[in-house]
DNA sequence: TCTGGGGTCCTAGGACCC
DNA sequence: TCTGGGGTCCTAGGACCC
């Protein structure tokens, strides 16, 4: 084992701070020291808080319902998710990041790992203050930097750099004091599940988790949770992912922003989210060859029977004809739909995806392919061009009511001249 | 009244083959 | 009388991530 190498190895979590929030404010001065919050869809649960806002005790994930007297009594900003903004502006972090190394992996859409093995270590800090200064002033987005010797390590850093005022941490010595203090159901890769069992064993913090058995871990967890114990000793063994992979499965899904009984508004919903699936994969480049459709009642409401479940339906050639994928989508429902439920969320997931270039082995393939190709083309590119559904098919319908809840939206579109600030002069 | 959405990977166990 | 067992492939479900 070469230790001398692996000790060379330094990686950089750049990972921004309270991201959603941060996108907010880019556009709206009056927020900039005030609590704020962000909600997931349908204006659900907290997803993203600002400082002010997690100091208020506002908890990550919670339901927007239980913290309405909070953000009532400390006059919280509120707003609902709106991911055309999030994912542009991630795109020019991204872009920035870029400019440091073409090493890089992007992990999410608020962080990416960096690989900075070729800056000395009395110089990396000093290069990690670089990178936020330039992501602040180019994109206007805070961000913080941990790093260390594995991709483990520096979330750990990360961690702490983001309650350091400087944020930037690079953690190489002492780090088993740092360990010490770490709660074990901070470590990447250890979630709720493997930190009760951690726990009952009497493993309550990273540094005892680092000095574990092999064996113990092994027979215990599973390769996942030996790599971790194995990064948390300076050993890397999770690689930086450069190269960017196709996605091998594409799930549309919503909750109901009002409960639904009927087949028919399930069969809209399927069919809105089968159209969205479908042409995300033709965006792609892709096919599927099976398609996966799900229903459930309310897993909370404790005075209705809960219902759930799904069938998946393989395709005799790969596709990615939306008509055709809706055809089988639909099928698929009728035979899970149930009479007298209350349902509150249904989806779709395209699975087995590969490429559209590679060759149908199936010999029918060239009768059954589309000849539509030139259809889905042009829906595609009206719908990039007047928005998402310009053109959809009939069965999507037009009513509204089982559609999102979004009432607190910034609507900023960075697309469009209209929400460029004004300046009186 | 009101509890997100979209991914990946791993494993156990069944089906099948010889 | 005696009724195998190892390998491979696939899938569903679970755990994890943000």
């Amino acid at each position: 084992m070469s230790y001398t190498n692996s000790s060379k190895k330094k990686v950089a979590l750049i990972d921004c701070n309270s991201f959603y929030v941060s996108c907010e404010r880019l556009f709206n001065p009056k927020i900039q020291n005030v609590p704020v919050v962000v909600l997931s869809n349908n204006d659900g649960c907290v997803i993203s808080r600002s400082t002010e806002a997690k100091k208020i005790g506002i908890k990550m994930g919670e339901p927007y319902f239980k913290v309405k007297d909070l953000v009532k009594k400390n006059n919280v900003q509120i707003f609902s998710s709106n991911y055309a903004l999030y994912g542009d502006l991630s795109r020019r972090v991204m872009k920035v990041l870029k400019g440091f190394t073409d090493k890089i992996e992007i992990y999410s859409i608020d962080e990416a790992f960096l690989d900075l093995s070729h800056i000395k270590d009395e110089q990396v800090e000093n290069y990690g203050k670089q990178i936020r200064e330039r992501v602040l002033k180019w994109t206007g987005i805070p961000t913080s930097v941990g790093i260390s010797n594995t991709k483990t390590l520096s979330k750990v850093a990360n961690h702490i750099a983001k309650k350091n005022k400087a944020g930037v941490i690079f953690l190489k010595k002492n780090i088993d004091t740092i360990l010490k203090n770490f709660d074990i159901a901070d470590i990447w890769g250890v979630g709720r599940q493997l930190s009760k069992l951690y726990i009952k064993n009497g493993i309550n913090n990273a540094y005892k988790l680092k000095n574990i058995s092999n064996t113990w871990v092994k027979k215990s967890t599973n390769v996942l949770g030996a790599k971790t114990v194995m990064e948390l000793r300076g050993i890397p063994c999770i690689d930086l992912e450069t190269e960017e992979t196709k996605r091998k499965s594409c799930c549309v899904s919503r909750s109901f922003g009002k409960k639904v009984e009927s087949l028919d508004k399930l069969k809209e919903s399927i069919t809105t989210h089968c159209l969205n699936a479908a042409e995300k994969i033709r965006t792609d480049k892709q096919t599927t060859r099976a398609v996966t459709v799900f229903i459930r009642t309310s897993p909370f409401d404790k005075n209705r029977k809960y219902y759930s479940n799904s069938i998946t339906i393989e395709l005799p050639v790969a596709t990615n004809n939306s008509i055709e994928l809706v055809k089988t989508a639909i099928s698929g429902l009728k035979k899970i739909y149930k009479y007298g439920y209350f349902y509150q969320k249904a989806g779709i997931i395209l699975s087995k995806l590969r490429d559209a270039s590679e060759k149908e082995l199936n010999l029918l393939a060239p009768i059954l392919e589309n000849k539509s190709k030139p259809l889905m083309r042009a829906i595609d590119f009206t719908n990039a061009k007047y928005g998402r559904n310009a053109i959809s098919i009939a069965q999507a319908g037009i009513s509204n009511d089982w559609k999102m809840r979004r009432e607190h939206s910034s609507r900023i579109d960075t697309a469009s001249f209209d929400f460029l600030p004004k300046i009186n002069i």
